[in-house]
This record gives C-alpha cells, sequence and structure tokens, in this order.
DNA sequence: GGCCTAGCATACTAACTAGTATGTTGACCA
DNA sequence: TGGTCAACATACTAGTTAGTATGCTAGGCC
C-alpha cells in the first residue's frame, strides 16, 4: 500500500476552505431570509458563525457578493430541489404540482410561512435597488420556470397536459401563484389561507389537464 | 361682517402641522417603496424634505412609528382608491377587476414597475420582523379583499357573476394574483411578462361569470 | 401687544456599519 | 522538518445610524 499517493483530505482539519464557506453561507442565508439583506449585518453574521471578521472577508469582498453567492449557490438550487425535482416523481406533472404545493406550503410550519418565500423575499427587497441581485434572481426565476415547463412538455407527451396549453405561460402562471400564495399567507399572517386559495388553483391545473385524468 | 368669527387658516403661514406632516409622510413613503423600510435612513428623509430631524420627531415617536403611519395613512388609502375604487364605474366587476390591472399593471411605467407594488414590497420586508407592520398590513390587505368582495356580490346580485361562487375565496385568489404578478414581473424585470400572466387570469375571471356575460 | 406654547431648527451622542490593516497559525510539500 | 502561504484572528477606522438635548420663533389668544 502506498497511502500516502491517494491521500484523503484529513477530516479533523481545523481549517476548511469549503466548509468554512458553506458554514458562513448557511448561517447568512438563515438571517438574510428572517431579516432581510438590509437587515443583517456583517458581524450580526459573523457572531452566528463558529468564524471571525477576517474570515468572512477572506471568502467574500464584500457584502454584496456574499448577497450573490447566496442566490447563485443556495437559492437557486433549494428553489430546484423544492419545487422542480420532485414533480418528476410523479407521471402526471400536475398531480406533482399539486402535490408539492400541498407539501411545501399546505404542511409547513406556521412560522415559516410567517417568513414566506426565500427567493420571493430577496427577491422584493433586492431586484429593484440592486443590478446584481436583480440579474441572479432573474436568472433563477427562469431556471424555476424553465424547470417546471419541461415538466409540463413531458405532460403533454405522455398524455396528461392538453396538447394546445402553452407551456411556457403555465410555468409562469404557476410560479406566480406560488409567489402570491407565499406573499397573501405572509401578509395576512394567515396558514389557513392557503386551503382558500387553493382552490381556484386546483380548478386552473384541472382546466390544463387532460379530459380523461381530471379528476 | 366679521372675519374674526370665521377665520380661516392662513394659507402663508410658515407652520402647518398636518402640512408638514404629510409631507415627510409622503416623501418617506417614496423612498420607502423604492429602498425599503430598512434600506432608508431618517436622515435620508429628513433630507429630501424642507423640514429637519427636529420636526420630524416633532411628528413621529420613532422611525417605526412612521412606518406604521405610512401603512394607515398612505398605503391603505391608496390600495383603496387604485384597486377598489375604479371597480365601482362598472356595471360588471369582474371587466372592472381586468380593466384595472391593464391599466394599473399592463399601463405602468417600466421602471414603475421594476419596483413592485408598495403594499406587497412592504409587506414582505417588514411582515415578519415586527408585530406592528404584520397587524398593519393585514389590515389593509382584509380592507382590500373586503372591498373586491362588496364588488362580487354586487355582481352577483346584477347577474354578472355565478351564484355559486365563494366571493371571499375568489376575492383572495385576485388579491394573490395581482400581487404575484407585481412580484414575478419585478423578479423576472420583465414588464411583458404581465401579458403571459393575463390569460390564465382572463379564462379565472371568465370561469366564475355568467354564462351570458362572457366574452 | 405681550406671552406662551406648538412647531420646528441645530448640535450632539453612543452604538453600529462595512471594510481594512496587520498579525498569527495550521497544513501541505520539497 | 522547516519554509511558505493559504486560511484565518484581532484590532482598528471613518462614516452612518436612530435618537436626544436644547434652543429658537411663529402665531394664536387674551
Amino acid at each position: 500500500m502506498r497511502p500516502h499517493l491517494r491521500r484523503v483530505p484529513s477530516p479533523k482539519k481545523t481549517r476548511n476552505l469549503e466548509k468554512s464557506r458553506k458554514e458562513i453561507l448557511d448561517i447568512a442565508f438563515g438571517e438574510i431570509y428572517r431579516h432581510g439583506f438590509q437587515g443583517v449585518s456583517v458581524d450580526d453574521i459573523v457572531r452566528k458563525t463558529s468564524l471571525t471578521k477576517g474570515a468572512f472577508y477572506h471568502h467574500f469582498p464584500t457584502k454584496l457578493d456574499l448577497g450573490y453567492a447566496i442566490v447563485d449557490d443556495v437559492l437557486a438550487p433549494l428553489t430546484l430541489a423544492r419545487w422542480v425535482v420532485p414533480i418528476g416523481e410523479y407521471a402526471d406533472p400536475l398531480e406533482g404540482i399539486l402535490r408539492t404545493m400541498e407539501r411545501n406550503i399546505g404542511g409547513a410550519e406556521p412560522a415559516l410561512l410567517r417568513t414566506g418565500c426565500p427567493v420571493n423575499n430577496l427577491a422584493q427587497e433586492m431586484a429593484p435597488i440592486d443590478r446584481g441581485f436583480r440579474k441572479r434572481i432573474q436568472g433563477t426565476l427562469n431556471l424555476w420556470i424553465g424547470g417546471l415547463e419541461v415538466h409540463l412538455k413531458r405532460g403533454q407527451q405522455t398524455g396528461f397536459v392538453r396538447r394546445d396549453v402553452d407551456t411556457g405561460q403555465a410555468a409562469h402562471f404557476i410560479v406566480m401563484v406560488i409567489e402570491g400564495m407565499y406573499g397573501l399567507i405572509k401578509g395576512l399572517d394567515d396558514p389557513e389561507a392557503f386551503n382558500t386559495l387553493l382552490t381556484p388553483v386546483k380548478d386552473y391545473l384541472r382546466s390544463i389537464a387532460t379530459l380523461s385524468t381530471r379528476k
């Protein structure tokens, strides 16, 4: 054996670039999610971390760069994992979309609903203020919409979604509905509003389904 | 004549409580609308005003109180004036809702759409952070929803809206759609998205209209 | 027409802000 | 095994923040 050739990085090492970066990103994401980007200071974030300000600025040149990294490395993957990937588990994408809504919003903790949707929060706060945020949020939303559209097209080919449906339009509308639901539930501070809002959404999904698969 | 008895307050007077308050509220509203509540400082607001910090704190004990006043005295009336009152001009409330959407969103300046909806902005930013904001935003949204419901009920009695429609549910859904539209247009930074989103919305409005009035 | 207070203006503070300057040390490699 | 540099830690700064303390004066009232 020549263990020195295929060296595995020691898990005990006290310095780890990637791990530190991830820690900062995760903590910062949570804080910004709850208090807004402008409502959180670098010191706030650093304090909740096991690291210090030196580490922070070693990883991110400015606070703005941290924000950008959060959109790219946290928000975008999270959104896909929550709202696009799970639909793949369903033969009928429309059922997948409905079930995902029920799970992610209907089944969420009231405390979490009060905080709303991470993407929407950051979008509403920072998109009009900063171009960098705007472009990245735009990208994330388009990933989301594009991902949905893929599933809808699949549904058209497998006979679940009507062929005459404009899948791009439908994907836009569905994302709008999800953001709108999050927003109104948060604004009204009423998780029960989800059920009220869901009925018309079900009707919409039924309206773009093929007759044979309507329930 | 005894002019000293029915004294009209001189319009030239340099000190005017209500006028000063209104000036502060209006300027503050605009700044907060564009930069967010946490993104605007009291000094920022005062600087854009013809007044000073002394005047500001004579009118509002804290910055938070200013925020509350903006919701109560600016946002709530503005929302009703923009999204509820105009519907009264139409015999068919569903047509009124559609036309109002087209005017307020479809016909808005792109620069304005980039900034989104004032209510939604403040709601998404401040509702989860502060209880005072939460309660007031909740109140404003309920005014909006309630106002819409009145028009929908009127539509039911005048034969424009189907009798079996849950007007509360419909009002909730419509407000959600408006907030969602604003949000997505802002997030995508694409005013054209309005037209994409409008088609399914038209379908929804048609679905709750009586057969005889459908277009 | 003088007085009194509401309606401000000015000057200040303590705490916080993003960012920097500089020092320290762990880990890898020859 | 010691040198080197990446990966941090510590200490600082200049500017900003909400809020205060205090002073001034316009204008209503008798």
